[in-house]
DNA sequence: ATTACTAGATAGCGAGTAT
DNA sequence: TATACTCGCTATCTAGTAA
């Protein structure tokens, strides 16, 4: 019985869950594209089932959705809600990588800004997470809401660009994506943390971590 | 393939639509409470009506919704939100009948309340317009939004009961249903209107009238 | 007009199994 | 492990027709 939700779907759209409508099996038969042999047939399961009821007249039927009938459209209904409802978070799976080194220096350089804007102080260095292109694409799908921009600056004799965070968790340890704003094409992700975080969650080189961005 | 839009749904619900999903085909199977067969043929047939893509791996496989699936599942959930969209109108058939003769006396001692919950001063005398029980029921669907209670009062050395007016139209001239608080199993409304609804919607006694509720 | 029964036609299912 | 092919069987569909 997989057509059952169609049928009630489409006397709940003719106004079936307000009152008694006249449907024939024919004009049904049509809307399911079907016959109205096979129609006739539906409305007498669903009857059966006890999801509409029924009162016969000589020459029409006229048909109303019951009280259980209304609650499996009310169900269908709250799937769709559920499918449309906005991602609450994002999940991103990447592997443990070698940094290049030069993490070090640049986050030293931008340690009072990561401090104000994310709220902690961070380790001076960065965990890698060498992603695929299924993954290194989420990264766009991370609204404006959840990034944070830090302003270009200059400091120690040179200047430093703009930079996005994204703050994110690693096995629900707070941490930040940070993405240099002149970077295209990534598929390595440099992420901050409060303490060492290869050495804090007992992670090695190669093995997968799924890191967490919330959204709203 | 009326099975697809469930389909749709189940990977919808699973995420399908922000990006690829590893799927097992008996973990769809299990969800479609069908055979494990059955539910690689049905992936096979939504991939060829293009509305999943697919990227095949050696142990799994991972699906996306594409933009043409997505638009089916919206299509689907708009039909829902139009079921359960709150009817805008309620449509009441009555057949003309003979009043009682004392709807004259009460209109008049309720004239001033009438003319000031109602907007329009009432002509002194009812319509009647008798109702099956399917119709009756209707009113019981009116919401209190819709309905204007007159407070009881004294007059002509007797007291007169509490009243609901229902704000209605009968072929676009405004009238409203009133109804005696007392009253319980109603077959015969009181229509009330600016003019003598009878002549001038000419109609004749057994003759059937559509009122219209509106709600907001 | 309808609804709905019977019975023959057929589309879809799933066990077995290849890959 | 997976996915997916073949094929016999059974579910379901519909034409014909009764009520």
């Amino acid at each position: 019985m997989n057509w059952e939700i169609e049928v009630l779907k489409i006397l709940g759209l003719k106004g079936a869950l307000n009152g008694f409508i006249t449907v024939t099996s024919s004009e049904l038969a049509e809307d399911l594209d079907t016959s109205q042999q096979t129609a006739s047939n539906r409305i007498l399961s669903i009857l059966k089932n006890g999801n509409i009821e029924r009162k016969m007249g000589t020459r029409h039927q006229r048909i109303k959705i019951t009280a259980k009938g209304r609650n499996m459209l009310c169900k269908e209904y709250a799937d769709y809600k559920a499918i449309f409802k906005p991602v609450e978070e994002i999940i991103m799976i990447g592997s443990v990588s070698a940094g290049l080194g030069e993490g070090q220096y640049y986050v030293a350089q931008y340690a009072k800004q990561f401090e104000a804007s994310l709220g902690f102080k961070p380790f001076e260095g960065t965990l890698n997470l060498t992603v695929d292109e299924e993954n290194a694409q989420k990264l766009s799908h991370v609204p404006r809401s959840a990034i944070i921009e830090i302003e270009s600056f200059k400091a120690d004799g040179r200047s430093f660009g703009k930079v996005s965070c994204i703050p994110a968790r690693i096995r629900d340890v707070q941490c930040a994506i940070v993405i240099p704003k002149r970077s295209h094409h990534i598929n390595v992700i440099e992420v901050l943390a409060q303490y060492h975080l290869r050495k804090n969650l007992k992670v090695k080189e190669g093995e997968d971590l799924e890191i967490i961005i919330n959204i709203e």
